[in-house]
RNA sequence: CCGAGAAGGGUGCGAU
């Protein structure tokens, strides 16, 4: 069973479906029937694929076969389906297994949760909060540090605090991601300082930061232009034996860069390559959009070229920072190889690189051209933002067509967006 | 022999 199971793991990690049904197919015949740690494999790699048709489908066999599925089982699933964007499916294949009779564990709720948190459907998450409670399963850190997340990131801080204390009141303490978590969010409503505080607090409580915490606090004091306290930080975590990581690096990289300390910046570079760490897309595209922002578009494009050789994909961000540099130095040309260059390497241009090709058009006064383009991204499944309406409003009032821009004004409205 | 949480990059307007 054990050389079966190892052969169908790699089957799937190859994304040999066929062979690797065949081989549990094989199994089932023998004396040597599948277990409940093939189907899950099984499981898990059509997730992957997000082939849940397959994946329903071997669940429902599994039962049929006397190998019913179990938590395991349940949590793939969960995810799965969660990753696809489908919560509500997932929690509709949780409420069929408890109907089953199995009783999905700790993982399986949170991994709902955390599906229902990362779509911002922070209500739902709390009511499965309970769900859980009311069929006996304890939540644990990992669940409460999720809603948490959760409720940091949709600035709801009080209803946050609410909970912390909770969990406390459960006996359950935080630990090193709920601090981390809490931290990211002072940090991100720029309060670098008072997440500090509590960086301190949880050092005192003996909760060890690690290089995700050191990394957020780096980022946070970089955001608020405090490089000093950044660089303490960065020290910090050196002397203690915490060594930064590629996202370390390159938060510090953009950090200085904006901060106008080219010195810092490139320093960090040197660090980076001499730690022996791979610079990834994010750090390319750092530097990448560092430099054409200095109008430097000529050393952009260089990094471009070193990024591909590298063997690093370049993304939609990283055509789009390069997109903007071009059409800042009116190079229209290079604008539309780039497009053409990011659209045949599979990269689907987003609402940001479509605002920029609005902005460019407006600023050439081919308001009519730009309007083109907003049907055009409306058509391909981007719809405008408060951020295209502000371009063509701002771009329409210039040519004091005022009438123009206060319809647009209200069709935004109209659409849900509200003014910034 | 199988499953869960935290950190980094791109776009508009803005006084003289």
């Amino acid at each position: 069973i054990y050389s079966y199971n190892n052969l169908i793991q790699l089957l799937l990690r190859c994304r040999c479906y066929d062979q690797a049904f065949s081989v549990a197919e094989k199994m089932a015949q023998s004396n040597c029937p599948p277990n409940i740690f093939t189907y899950n494999f099984m499981i898990v790699g059509l997730c992957k694929d997000r082939c849940f048709e397959k994946a329903y489908h071997i669940v429902a066999d599994m039962e049929k076969r006397g190998c019913p599925p179990n938590s395991v089982t349940c949590s793939m699933m969960i995810q799965g389906l969660c990753r696809d964007n489908r919560e509500e499916e997932a929690y509709e294949f949780l409420r069929q297994m408890v109907s089953k009779g199995l009783n999905p564990d700790v993982i399986a709720y949170s991994e709902l949760i955390n599906g229902l948190c990362k779509a911002s459907k922070l209500c739902q998450a709390r009511k499965i909060l309970e769900e859980m409670i009311v069929r006996g399963c304890a939540p644990n850190v990992v669940t409460y540090s999720i809603l948490l997340d959760g409720l940091y990131k949709g600035n709801r801080i009080h209803e946050a605090d609410e909970l912390l204390h909770f969990m406390v009141s459960q006996g359950c303490m935080p630990d090193v991601v709920t601090y981390t978590a809490l931290i990211d969010c002072l940090c991100k409503v720029g309060n670098a300082d008072r997440a500090f505080n509590v960086f301190e607090g949880m050092i005192e409580k003996g909760c060890i930061p690690n290089v995700v915490t050191y990394s957020t606090l780096v980022d946070g004091f970089l955001k608020i232009g405090n490089t000093k306290q950044a660089c303490f930080l960065f020290q910090k975590m050196l002397d203690v034996g915490c060594m930064p990581n590629v996202v370390t690096y390159t938060s510090a990289i953009d950090g200085f860069c904006k901060a106008g300390e080219i010195g810092l910046a490139s320093q960090a570079l040197e660090s980076l390559n001499q730690a022996g760490i791979c610079p990834d897309v994010i750090t390319y595209s750092t530097l990448i959009d560092f430099l054409c922002k200095m109008n430097r578009t000529d050393k952009a494009y260089h990094f471009f070229l070193q990024m591909i050789e590298q063997g690093h994909a370049p993304d939609v961000v990283t055509y789009t920072a390069l997109i903007d540099g071009f059409r800042k130095v009116d190079d229209v040309d290079k604008v539309h190889t780039l497009l053409q260059a990011m659209v045949r390497s599979g990269c689907t241009p987003d609402v940001v690189t479509y605002n920029i090709l609005v902005d460019m058009l407006c600023k050439t006064n081919r308001i009519q051209q730009a309007y083109e383009i907003v049907q055009d991204m409306s058509t391909r499944g981007h719809f405008p933002d408060v951020i295209t309406y502000s371009t063509l409003i701002d771009s329409l009032c210039k040519m004091y067509r005022t009438d123009e821009a206060r319809d647009l004004f209200l069709q935004m409205m109209e659409q849900g967006h509200d003014p910034d």
